[in-house]
This record gives C-alpha cells, sequence and structure tokens, in this order.
DNA sequence: AGGTCCTTGTTGAATCTTCAACCAATGGGC
DNA sequence: GCCCATTGGTTGAAGATTCAACAAGGACCT
C-alpha cells in the first residue's frame, strides 16, 4: 500500500474533499475537528491547573463538590453522582474518597436502600468550593465565553447536547461505561 | 454563610442570571458549558473504547500515528510531536515507548542534532493506522459531525481555534505546559 | 578552550483512571 | 421462605498522565 498523500487528520491515505456522505472528512470538517481537540486539550489543561495551583482542588473533584452543593441537603448518591458526571462508579468512589480525606466531603449511609452510600459536602466543603468558585468561572469566562460570540457559545452547547443525547441512547440502559 | 440557593454549576452560592459582564454565568451560559463538559467526556470515552476494543489503540496513541503518517518521511521530532497534540513532551516520550514496544513506531537519532530523536512510523504501524481510520472517522461522523448542522459544527471549530489561540498567546513562549 | 545557559528528551515516582473481581443488599418469581 | 439475577458500591492492581529531577548537546560569549 503506497499511502501516498497522508493529508488530513483522520483523512489517513485518502484524497481529501469532495461532498457528501463520503466517508472521510473534507477540509473544513477536518480543521474544526482538530481545532476542537486541541483547544479542548489545552482549555482543560488550564483549568485544571487553576484550581490546583490556587485552590489545591482537581477539576472533577470541583464538579463533584459543584453537584453536592446544588443538591437538595448537600448530598447525593454515589451513582447519582457519576451519572450526573459521566464518570465511571468507580473513579466517583475514589474521588470521593479522595475528597473525605481531605476533610471536603463525608460518606453517609443510605436508610431506605442499605447497599447506598451518599456523599455529602461538608462545611470546609463548601468554604472551600466557594473559594474555589470565582476563579474557576473567571477562567471559564475569560478563556471561552467572553472570547466568542454568544450565538457560537450557545451553538457548541447545542452541538454537544445532540452528542449526549446520541451516546445515552445507544447505551441500552445498562452501565454509562 | 447560609450559601443558600445554590444553583449553577459555576454559579455556586450566587443567584443566576442578568447579563453584563458580572462575574458568573446566566442559565443559558451554564447549560451551554454543562452540555460541552459531559458531551466531550462521553464522545472521547466512547472514540477511546471503539479504537481500543477494535483495533488495540488508544486515542492519543491513534493521534500520534495520525501525525507521523502526514509528515514528510513519516517522521517527527519528539518536540513537535508533542506541540501539534498539546501534549506534554513527558508524555509523548511514553507514548511513543509503548507504541516502540508494539513494533508501530520506531526511534530513530537526529543527525544535525545529536540530541533530538525522531519517532517513524513503521509499515505494521501504517496497516494499523489504516485499519483503525475508518472506524475512527465513522465515530467522529456517526457520533458528531453527521448530527449536527455544518454550521453549528463550524462555529465549533471557530469557538476552539479562538480558545487555542488565547491559550498558546498568554504561555510567553516557553514550554507549553 | 572554557563557561554558562538554554533546549531536548528521558526517567522514575506520585497521582489519577480504568478494569475486573468482588461483596452485600434488593427485587422478583416460585 | 428460597433462589437467582440485578444493582450499588468498593477494592486493588494495571494502565496512563503528570511532575520534578536529570543527562547530554547545542548556542553563545569571552
Amino acid at each position: 500500500m503506497p499511502v501516498t498523500p497522508l493529508t488530513a487528520t483522520t483523512n489517513v491515505g485518502r484524497a481529501p474533499s469532495r461532498a457528501g456522505d463520503w466517508p472521510w472528512l473534507d477540509a473544513d470538517q477536518q480543521r474544526a475537528w482538530r481545532a476542537y481537540l486541541v483547544g479542548t486539550t489545552l482549555l482543560m489543561d488550564r483549568l485544571d491547573r487553576d484550581l490546583r495551583d490556587r485552590h489545591d482542588l482537581s477539576l472533577p473533584e470541583y464538579e463533584i463538590l459543584v453537584r453536592l452543593s446544588e443538591s437538595p441537603r448537600h448530598r447525593m448518591r454515589m451513582a447519582e453522582l457519576a451519572d450526573s458526571l459521566s464518570h465511571s462508579r468507580s473513579r466517583v468512589t475514589h474521588t470521593v474518597s479522595r475528597l473525605e480525606k481531605s476533610g471536603l466531603v463525608a460518606r453517609d449511609c443510605c436508610v431506605e436502600d442499605r447497599r447506598g452510600v451518599e456523599a455529602v459536602i461538608t462545611d470546609t466543603g463548601l468554604e472551600r468550593l466557594h473559594e474555589a468558585a470565582s476563579t474557576h468561572v473567571a477562567g471559564v469566562r475569560e478563556l471561552l465565553i467572553d472570547l466568542v460570540g454568544a450565538d457560537d457559545f450557545q451553538a457548541v452547547g447545542r452541538v454537544f447536547d445532540t452528542v449526549t443525547d446520541r451516546l445515552v441512547a445507544s447505551h441500552p440502559a445498562m452501565d454509562i461505561r
């Protein structure tokens, strides 16, 4: 296989462009896809770093604290937490354990379902979350939202809503992952 | 601190909505931001899983192979590779080592700059890449591109191009990370 | 030549995530 | 009540990524 002019990311071994439901990506799609990939990498790395450097929290930890803080009695079942973040149950177990060790979250046993465990955000947790929130939001604004047109940003929202629907629809009522 | 109606992701401890350069996110921004977060997680997990299950390649490994295959003599300097993916040099070292162990990539010493190392994709590597490419592209289409309007998808491209510019501009000519 | 600083890339340990195996509790059928 | 399949959650090891420290080469100055 000569593998001649290997051009675009995903267009491996094929000539680019031409419209229709052709299997490969055209030049514009290619550019957009790659922009999304590297942009996302850079953005997430930066938001994570900011939280770590200034508040000693990782982005996933922060997101768990946020979910808990929003929840009715500042508590959520582990599975609920996992689903809302699209993280594996195992991952949430580990992350919550770390947060517990830092005293930002506590575990509480469920009364109705004795298998269940609820994670509760502590007062210290709420404090730390409030401190961290302003830097985080400032970052999201400065590095994303305030940088682009509101219409474009809403387009991003629409796109990934669609993606999410497609992906949760496809997993037939079982484990997210 | 009463921490009353903690509403949206990043709006921790504040009432939502109202326009202007108010520090928190309004309801729409909030929704879009969260949609992006979970959508990206689900999408990346799925693309990665598909590659692993069907071709025994991780997404980062695949991306390295793509970059190499596109490069003039099927080779790239480690740093170049790292920069083009926005990965740390260390990460690329490890990933390339794994690929080398699988025989998909080989290391080659630089003649001009004897510190340098070039990664070269092997023939086996090219083969595997070509097999993997079709499933990968099919996934990207099916789970993203063919799902949304071309205009919305291009908006995603624009947005993350802007984010990338902002982030590479801010790191003052030094190490990406 | 020698000295100093910067760049390239690697290394091994720490951290985080995934994976597979597991236990305990639940729910439904009988 | 008893079985058995399913769910909720944990565990520990394997895998991947980050981090700090490092060696070796180049660039540049004197």
